[in-house]
DNA sequence: TCTAATTAATTAGAGTTCAAACTAAACTCA
DNA sequence: TGAGTTTAGTTTGAACTCTAATTAATTAGA
């Protein structure tokens, strides 16, 4: 099995234990980690476009919209129609959305946050550098940007 | 900002970017990442079982079995439901199946995988063992196995 | 000014993914 | 043997996610 299956195994792994997590997450507070995320990213930023908050948490704006119209009938956000600029869009949290996100626990499974707490500190900086690391080495971005030639000189996109 | 929550960020990228290549991949050549995957599964098995087949790519039966009701149709996959034990399904690939898989490339993107094979052995093992150890930490299936008292004690985890 | 290009958000369409419920088959053990 | 349990696979229902197309509004350039 090659290095970068084995890679791709525990991805995998990784991103089926957060869809896992995210369903008893709506099964036990009503919210999905999407819906969360998406609700803490409004109520640190008001009055935020979607597709600043699509940005912010790596979303393209179509899944913002959809996610956004799960969360508005619910009354936990609110749409507003910017006067200035009519095709943006200003997001708004409602009381009752800051206690639902009062209620809430953190969008990644909460033992593995508390695991995480247990490192120490530069194991934990270890571990979110390398994260970075394969999502640059992942990013098409970067591709455009980086020349075939210089493709053997990775360490300057490790540190973006 | 939390370092957890940096490293949700990253993984975010890292999802989006799986996501993207798989949208791209099926436009080019007519298969997404996973049914690719499941496509190259069953031939290196052979009259392989569904569950079999989620278990090594680590998805849930459930969603093996709507893969496979696309490639069944397309012609690329069979399904033989056992004559000894009735329950079972054996999976095969036809020879549209593994034509289809001899003329597509990797399911996870072509220059990440060149970039990964630039790196020295040590550094793609690193990322690997990382990888995994981030798996291994949100796996609920350790939570039950590790009392709480041992949770400071993540060493034996990382090397599953 | 007025047309062309860009930008923001949404809609349409398709695929992935899961848990839970369901069906059918096989097993257990009394 | 036969009731209860387990197992394999599928179906159901719901959410997430993307690209591409669409609508509406703004900006840029001739």
């Amino acid at each position: 099995m090659k290095k970068y299956e084995e890679l791709l195994v525990s991805l995998r792994k990784v991103i089926r234990a957060i869809d896992i997590y995210s369903k008893k997450l709506n099964k036990d507070t009503g919210l999905t980690s999407p819906q969360l995320l998406v609700l803490q990213q409004i109520a640190v930023q008001e009055d935020v476009m979607v597709k600043e908050i699509a940005k912010s948490i790596n979303l393209s704006s179509a899944t913002v919209t959809t996610i956004l119209d799960r969360l508005e009938p619910r009354g936990l956000v609110t749409r507003k129609r910017s006067t200035i600029d009519k095709r943006k869009v200003g997001l708004h949290v409602t009381p009752a959305g800051f206690a639902a996100i009062n209620g809430a626990p953190t969008p990644l499974q909460e033992h593995f946050v508390r695991r995480f707490d247990c490192l120490e500190p530069w194991e934990q900086t270890q571990l979110v550098a390398t994260m970075q690391r394969i999502a640059s080495m992942m990013d098409a971005q970067d591709i455009e940007a980086v020349p075939l030639l210089e493709l053997d000189n990775l360490q300057s996109l490790s540190n973006k």
